[in-house]
DNA sequence: AATGAATGAGGATTCATTCAT
DNA sequence: AATGAATGAATCCTCATTCAT
């Protein structure tokens, strides 16, 4: 079986080359950007010659967004974990959900993950014609957002839901700033640490919020 | 009359072109980002030849660095305003100038400051050969970063310094992505409700970490 | 019924492919010329990959060869039609054929057929090179110019053989300018006026080289 | 002065560089055609660099819109000669002066000037996006037309201007034809004896329509 | 009879930078 | 203080063609 797959490997896998230009790809644009990622860098990094990946990928846009979508795939499969608990009460462990919540995503961040790091600095630029890429990134925030609203009502399920979205704009925001930190400082900066004390954040905001409305 | 306008306006002036430089080095790099601004691109938008552009800046790498500095220069001149408050209690006061200031900051940043997002575009890079323009940001950083844990210590004067600087971490941290969210979503974000909320949740965030302190 | 559709339609027809690889050739030589002509853009207009083209055509020359070849051979049958005359004086009817034929020739003309705008974008090439195509231009010209000598020859009898030969050049050269001229003018050119004119001149000429010869 | 000029010959003389990569372009475009025309190859011809080439032209295009107007101008220089003539009968004197000037064109044409084989070229293709080259010859074609169409007026003044109109577009159109042909058949094709020929057509041509519109 | 995949060469154009003036 | 001209290296992308299946 391992010779079969041994000969029948090499030449026209068409899936295979696939898979190794968008491994390149990552690693070049998480290194450098956008405009930093050069075909023939990505090129240099893959093995296969330029033109091939002209053959995959209509254009480095489109190259990048496919970067960007499988990048941001794989960390919400990484992030969406079961989420056992056996607490009684349902605020005591919505709380728990959040603050295990905040872990996770504290730790996955901490790998930076390529699609966040290119999709923030997609964001930030303004160009005239705006790349697939950076529309695909903002898709894709966008339901990242729609999960983070859902974990919000559920931590205040009486909250009204104009309240639920800023919250949750105000939690993805800075969940986006608490990254951007990391990758400025580097392991100097305790993101887990951080990222508790953004929990206990909103957990304060979602209360006051609530006791407000009561008011 | 002709000799005088000759005298006041042509006689070739090394410190407006230089302005001019930056205004369009401004303009550019805050559109695309810092391998995104050419010389060329510069020079058509200031009028002057990209040759002319060398004598003033080394190179590339510097131009941008000048910008950065400069556009930081002129926010931080916008951000340090009296702040009159004649509240007697110190820790009423203390609140004011919190909410007051993350107010400020939310109005500077509507403008989107382009040291701030060519600053962050540059953070997120991790080229191998580091550019000037992302150290000067990082430089500049830094130093808002010692202000805001200067307002935190005032907020908390009995926090340990390693909380204070906990705290002005996640404010400044907190505070880009609140950036960030209101560059992608345009006036549509609500920058100031958003300060605001991050304001609260800071002072809540002081008082809880002092309250375990004194526990 | 529908094994009746299977068996008519879709069993993968050679003779169908070359059909559609020729008509999209026609369609992107005639806007675009022998080098704006790729075997990819041609892939795209017909439907057939790239690779199927080399399974009909040895290679682009030879592909643009055929789509002359095929696009003359149909003007030819065009042109070939009966012409029934019943003056009975020669000498008119060989008048009125000429000025039937170049009313015919200005017709077919008014359709731009390819192989003229191709082959005479060929003819003002000279490349180190020539193409196969080229070649097949001229060979099918010759026969385009055999069958107007052969018509010149009919009108006029008694001209020598060298003066047949020097009208009939000058007829065909004036017929290519014409149709030039269409081409650039687009339908604001009168072409059957400017045949007829043509037919005229070269009527003229044949008395006025006939009296010479008397003379 | 020599030694001057010798001095101060090397090194970045625009004027002079402009001519040389026209004069490349004119030699490369005249070989094979628009599409055919690359930069690299322009470039080897002429000995600069292909950025160079661009410091001089936007674009490909505009360099052999360039190739074409030079060239034109150089060809109506050198068509627009004195023409003196003694004839006492006007009548006499045009046609003199019309025989005259076909010789004149017949010979230009000899030399096959680039403008033109270039022209009809772009012409005769019908790419979606007309290049500025095609349309640059378009114009230089009207001012040809415009002498064309005085000349024919001169040598029948009485002729009304719709019917000069078609016979100097009969003229011009005949003329892109024999032009044509000598390309194809190089010096096997008697020029000189084709255009007398022509400008014997054109006279009778005139005389015709002339006796048509007095009956 | 056809095609998915690949590929080296070359296409136009732009880059940051330099240098003589 | 400024600039016209030049340039080698790099950019993205397309080309004609091939080959295993």
């Amino acid at each position: 079986m391992v010779g079969e797959r041994g000969a029948r490997k090499r030449r026209a896998n068409g899936e295979e080359s696939r898979r190794r230009i968008l491994d390149a790809a990552v690693e070049v644009a998480g290194e450098r950007g956008y405009e930093g990622t050069t075909i023939n860098l990505v090129s240099a990094r893959c093995g296969l010659p330029a033109s091939s990946i002209y053959w995959h990928f209509k254009d480095k846009d489109e190259l990048i967004a496919a970067v960007i979508e499988r990048s941001f795939g794989a960390w919400l499969d990484a992030m969406t974990l079961p989420d056992a608990d056996d607490a009684a009460d349902p605020a005591v462990r919505a709380r728990r959900r959040a603050l295990g919540m905040a872990a996770r995503v504290a730790k996955s961040l901490s790998d930076s993950p390529d699609f966040l790091r290119l999709g923030l600095m997609l964001a930030l630029e303004r160009r005239p014609e705006e790349p697939t890429a950076r529309t695909m990134f903002l898709q894709v925030r966008k339901v990242a957002q729609d999960r983070l609203s859902a974990a919000i009502a559920e931590l205040a399920p009486d909250l009204d839901p104009a309240a639920v979205r800023r919250v949750s704009h105000y939690a993805l925001a800075a969940a986006d700033g608490l990254f951007i930190a990391h990758e400025i400082g580097g392991d100097d900066v305790d993101l887990p640490g951080l990222f508790e004390l953004h929990a206990h954040a909103l957990i304060d905001t979602v209360d006051r919020l609530r006791d407000h409305a009561d008011a």
